[in-house]
DNA sequence: CACATGCTTCGATTAGGATCGAAGTATGAA
DNA sequence: TTCATACTTCGATCCTAATCGAAGCATGTG
């Protein structure tokens, strides 16, 4: 009658306070090495080893050697919806404060979450291409669909859809924002975007943290193609 | 200055074997008194006491006093959300050990998930609803929103989305099915859904069990109801 | 008023696991 | 080859928390 690993023993693996620091932040989307995560959980070297094959037993974590490094990431997308499942309700009931602080303005404006864009202004993008009819609901993984409008803006911004939808990643999801508690767009869509913001030198990613800067006339342009109201 | 919104304290208290099974006996959306739940759990009176207490105290269950009972249920939707989410990591780990064939056919036709319908009928449902124009995305609580054409809709069958609206719970939410990897109706329409159906004499629940039993007129409205293609 | 039922608190026991340092292994650099 | 870096494994320690039974409290019923 029971199906699969259970509940209890994925949530006992976040809920030891090393293993929730060494996953929250993974959610960066970056792969970390043992020590940076053992730095990050502040534990030693051998437990955090313990910890982090603890975490790959159970399948959250995925490790890709390179040279004498080993990187970590998150094994996939089920295990981010899971943690930030878990960081809305702690929001929710006001236990939180983020690691790196949701005070921060910079972080509130605009932040990588994953590999996507996250903050105020992912939020507005989201808000416009769901008011001009570019989003759908959908069964399928992910949720949500592009329309054939959305397909067409898309290609005009030089996305790729073709190969996007290629990869085994859903393409659109959506993604709860813990700071505003609401949506943003994930999933390849949403990591494409954000790519080709970098492309164009609209936005810039600050070395070693989660905060994306935004210039001026990127801020400008992006408020011009994802107009509201 | 303590970063301890700890969603570990949070995942540690799912952690539990004896607290997890108590939850996922509440996702039924039943409240259940302290006896039930400690035989749920296979554990002491005073051991389950011990653990209700504690997640009282986390937020994560609610109480209700009624004579010398006291019901326990779920405090929100965001801690189904988190169980869910749980859950569907936990099938997706199973599923890549595990290929052990497809589980009770009557439970992948239509059961119930928290407090709303799910399995190929509900996929379906959802996936007529978008077809016709009636699902759109937005960025506030749930994801989703009804159209205008929705709401009409659900008004012709007889839902109150007055009463719906008011409520704290997002009226939508797309909630993943963890047998067909695919999403249904989820949130305050989806449980009046279901509801509806089962005042129809359309659907009817199976005691203790989360199998939903479809009438045969009540499957050829349901055809007729929510048309595909 | 008793008396039963439902649940909580207390105290003691026990088991699991988180932690660290030291020693061992693998991989790259010199 | 020899050394250094990055990580894992081992052994020992320590501490949290899960558990149960018994006693205590609360709320119903007779």
């Amino acid at each position: 009658m029971k199906e699969g690993p259970d509940i209890a023993q994925l949530a006992a693996l976040i809920g030891d306070p090393a293993r929730a620091n060494m996953l929250t932040a993974l959610m960066s989307g970056k792969a970390l090495t043992a020590s940076e995560l053992a730095q990050e959980a502040g534990v030693g070297l051998s437990t955090a080893s313990s910890h982090l094959s603890k975490l790959q037993d159970g399948g959250l974590l995925a490790q890709a050697k390179q040279g004498r490094h080993r990187y970590f990431s998150l094994s996939g997308p089920d295990v981010s919806a899971v943690l930030e499942a878990l960081m809305g309700l702690a929001a929710n009931q006001g236990h939180l404060r983020t690691r790196t602080g949701p005070k921060d303005p910079a972080l509130r404006a605009a932040r990588v979450c994953y590999d996507h864009l996250a903050g105020d202004l992912a939020v507005r993008i989201f808000d416009s291409l769901t008011e001009r009819g570019f989003l759908t609901a959908q069964s399928g993984p992910g949720g949500l669909a592009l329309t054939a409008a959305g397909k067409a803006f898309m290609s005009e911004f030089e996305i790729d859809l073709a190969s996007l939808s290629k990869a085994r990643r859903p393409m659109c999801r959506a993604c709860l924002d813990w700071s505003e508690r609401r949506n943003h767009l994930a999933g390849g869509i949403g990591a494409a975007l954000l790519s080709r913001f970098q492309d164009l030198g609209w936005a810039r990613r600050e070395k070693d943290s989660r905060i994306i800067h935004i210039s001026p006339t990127g801020r400008q342009k992006l408020l011009e193609l994802f107009p509201l109201g």
